[in-house]
DNA sequence: CTCTTATGCCAACGCCATTGACCTTACGCG
DNA sequence: CGCGTAAGGTCAATGGCGTTGGCATAAGAG
């Protein structure tokens, strides 16, 4: 029988740790991200984490069911981070987009916590929040519910696959061991013409590529088709 | 000091395990994916993979420099799979999208597989492959070499991060323990109205979505972009 | 002030990847 | 055909991991 886990807005009895600290949710998924930040993705343990916090493993299972729960509260945090500030202006498709680029670029700004949430769905406070916004845009904009739900699955969707996808490539160099990235420069550059020779006169190219991401052009891409769909018929089912 | 690995194709002598079953990276690859589907993306272990060839779990470092080298070579075998039987038809933009379905197609028919995979760069010879098909379909197609580069990029990207996705959903329900999947219709759906109108009004839409994938919607986007690219300035810089 | 119980701590379990030493047998060579 | 070598399978051990049940203690309700 596992522990049960108080919610942290039920918490009453605020014990200082061994060593004074005061636990919260918030403070262990603050310190959760900084490990992420310095240790890379693989780096992010319950011994390690207990040891940054001055507290043992076994505490943080009074706050978390375990280190798949905290790995959710993780992610969203990181779409918390997204949506503080951002106010609506009204105007459906400047919403979308600044919405969508705060969400690519917070998971962006934390490349290895990215990795580890971006395809997981959290159901947590922040995320909800982030559906309900989206989808209000959308129906406000004069979305029928059917169009509004495809628009905002594609949305979604392309939005934490890019940010994904543009997170392993700033996460690797740092994490640690391994260097895919050196790969452009080592297996892609000196490849011979004879057998590759698009990737041989391609590759001083692809060598300074994933400094920008395609995001922001696939969104607008996106964009555009909604758009297109709602001056078509608006009103119809 | 890491003890060396042979490449396959060095392999001299060929020695039956204690069972009797004779090794092979293809045989190590393959047996790798089965169990990928069988026991979901946490169920690959050196161990349990030892298990199932009948092999000390050490025997596996012989073939592959440790378990993460593995995992590149499982994702280049559903790169394989994509491109096999593949022909090239000399229409740059039907050659593009079957590429791109069927590379979609592969990932996500390896869910767990591909959520190991999707986003790390292997380097080997069917991913070099891959690429070199699509850079040299852009090439033939008239883009000069920076167009080539830039739609190359964004065609991958999109491909590689929407089977990421698509996959995480669809290797979630089997795989074991958890169950997202359920979030959509326990928290999602019992949101109450007051403070998520709009999730609640889609939420039998919602529960619904995931079925399909909005990858081929994106790629005829990105196609449609770069066909427009490619009309404005052919030859141009 | 007392009592309860939330919450931090400890020790232990079983799992994992990885390694170095060992052993056996397949193969290249004469 | 038979020998020597080293490739490649096996064993045992190491150190790290998540997680749990029991215990101790002090925070806060009354």
């Amino acid at each position: 029988m596992p522990k049960p886990v108080v919610p942290e807005e039920k918490r009453r009895r605020r014990r200082p740790t061994r060593s004074g600290t005061v636990l919260s949710e918030r403070l262990i998924v603050d310190t959760a991200l900084r490990m992420l930040r310095e240790h890379g993705s693989a780096g992010l343990t319950a011994r390690r984490l207990g040891l940054a916090l001055d507290c043992d493993p076994s505490t943080l299972y009074r706050y978390f069911r375990g280190m798949d729960d905290l790995t959710l509260a993780i992610g969203d945090a990181l779409i918390g981070r997204a949506l503080r500030g951002w106010r609506r202006t009204g105007q459906w498709r400047a919403d979308l987009r600044a919405l969508g680029l705060r969400i690519h670029a917070a998971y962006v700004a934390h490349p290895q916590a990215a990795l580890l949430t971006a395809n997981r769905v959290t159901g947590r406070a922040h995320e909800l929040a982030a559906d309900e916004a989206v989808l209000d845009i959308l129906r406000t904009a004069g979305f029928p519910l059917a169009d509004t739900v495809r628009v905002y699955q594609a949305f979604i969707d392309q939005t934490l696959a890019f940010a994904a996808l543009d997170a392993a490539s700033l996460a690797l160099p740092s994490d640690s061991l391994r260097a895919d990235e050196a790969k452009w420069s080592s297996t892609y550059a000196r490849l011979p013409a004879a057998t590759h020779p698009r990737i041989a006169e391609a590759a001083p190219l692809l060598a300074t590529r994933m400094l920008t991401s395609a995001y922001p052009a696939a969104l607008d891409l996106l964009l555009d088709s909604a758009a297109h769909q709602l001056s078509a018929g608006p009103e119809a089912g």
